[in-house]
DNA sequence: GGCTCGCCTTAAACTCGCCTTAACTTGCAG
DNA sequence: CTGCAAGTTAAGGCGAGTTTAAGGCGAGCC
């Protein structure tokens, strides 16, 4: 259950907002003024800020830039900022102190939630792929996470997207295909990069890898879309 | 100082995008539909593109295609899509158009800047261990992309472009020629090159060989307009 | 240690694309 | 007109790649 701090001077709006947010699943904090608001961050750590721009004593862009770059109120937790006026430059002052979104008063309260679960869920999704900066490789309908050795596969007709468990050499020959993605990869330099230097096995070998990825990876493995041979050549991974 | 095209149909959303890049140390270019955008592309040649699904016109699917695809605005650039709605599926088919990255709108300016940086230095060392670099022949109505070993063919008359499959020995033989592009190549030279030093074979192998190119290359394979005997010498590729 | 299990390699039969060869035809050049 | 270079077509076979299965090796687990 995500936590949400909703920072306003007008009490019956945090009321509103408030029940609302509550409503749609998530745990709420609340503060009346920029000072409070980041006692609160630091006491409660949310996970998300609503944090409106009229705000008595420190101003919201204050508090926002304090949530950047304070280090003692400093957070990764997106900011939603509301704002009286829908001038831009507004919005561009908030952009550019590190808030994620602004919302123009007044606004519908299934739009705020609405706005609330995308930053989060946009956030969370950013965890993710930051803490593993290693990378991740995408090419088509494959998506590799190196740090965690994981492979997806996107489904092309239901949007559904599958883990695929791979063994140690299928992710390492997938990986040396997707690093050079569209590209044909002679077979020497497949075994090279998979095999090492000194592989003095059987060239099948890699035919019966690729079998298996295709076998993974390919809606047909036998008419493959993306892992495809290149005659005398090698393989390559057409994206 | 990398060059970010920035595509989207909503003017404020480019400005504040752009303000944010050009603080962050990028140089910007912007374009507000498909059609410019693809414009700018090869006028520009920029190291990345912010692409918007919704655009008027071109839809950004189609152009994130021809980013990958077509001929003319073909680029190496990394594509960062911007998306409405985080549907999974709008996912999936960007990332089949060869997109590299998606945001989901409405995102923080920190979180573009963020993947536009690491887009960008995946791509840098990327093209660091790529030594062969993506060399393209171009003549006439054929374009040869050596590292792909992918031949596209233009139709004069649709302008259509197709792609077409060669065989190792005719992808050898068109590059020879295609090399020498306007000249004449004399017979032994192409024998030499294509067959290598040491072929006792039939001489006859090399005329099935160039039959099989106008076959696939010409209009009429029989009048060919492009791949010309040199009576005595040896054939050349007419511009 | 013995056991299971997953992974990698090797083997071997098989398919099919590609290359060569052959044999015939065309057509330019002297 | 004649000869030779090149064009054309089809058949054949070689070999690259496919595919399936079996064996062996090592990791983890009783």
């Amino acid at each position: 259950m995500p936590k949400v701090l909703v920072v306003d001077d007008e009490r019956m709006l945090v009321e509103t907002i408030s029940y609302n947010l509550e409503k749609a699943g998530f745990e709420i904090v609340s503060a009346f003024d920029g000072e409070t608001a980041l006692k609160k961050v630091r006491e409660e750590k949310p996970d998300l800020i609503v944090l409106d721009v009229m705000l008595p004593k420190i101003s919201g862009w204050e508090v926002c830039r304090a949530l950047r770059q304070d280090s003692e109120s400093r957070t990764q937790a997106p900011v939603l900022m509301l704002t009286a006026r829908g001038e831009e430059s507004d919005k561009v002052i908030g952009l550019e102190l590190g808030a994620d979104d602004y919302l123009v008063k007044p606004f519908g309260m299934r739009e705020l939630v609405a706005r609330v679960r995308a930053l989060l869920r946009r956030s969370s999704s950013n965890e993710k792929t930051e803490e593993n900066e290693a990378q991740t490789l995408r090419a088509a309908h494959i998506e590799m996470d190196l740090a965690r050795h994981e492979v997806r596969v996107l489904d092309t007709k239901s949007g559904v997207i599958g883990e695929v468990r791979l063994s140690l050499k299928e992710f390492d020959l997938l990986r040396v295909l997707l690093q050079h993605a569209g590209k044909t990869v002679a077979r020497e330099t497949l075994l090279e990069r998979v095999w090492g230097e000194d592989f003095y096995g059987d060239e099948r070998t890699l035919d019966v890898h690729i079998r298996w990825l295709r076998e993974k990876l390919e809606n047909t493995p036998s008419q493959p879309e993306h892992i495809l041979t290149v005659r005398g050549v090698g393989y390559k991974f057409k994206i």
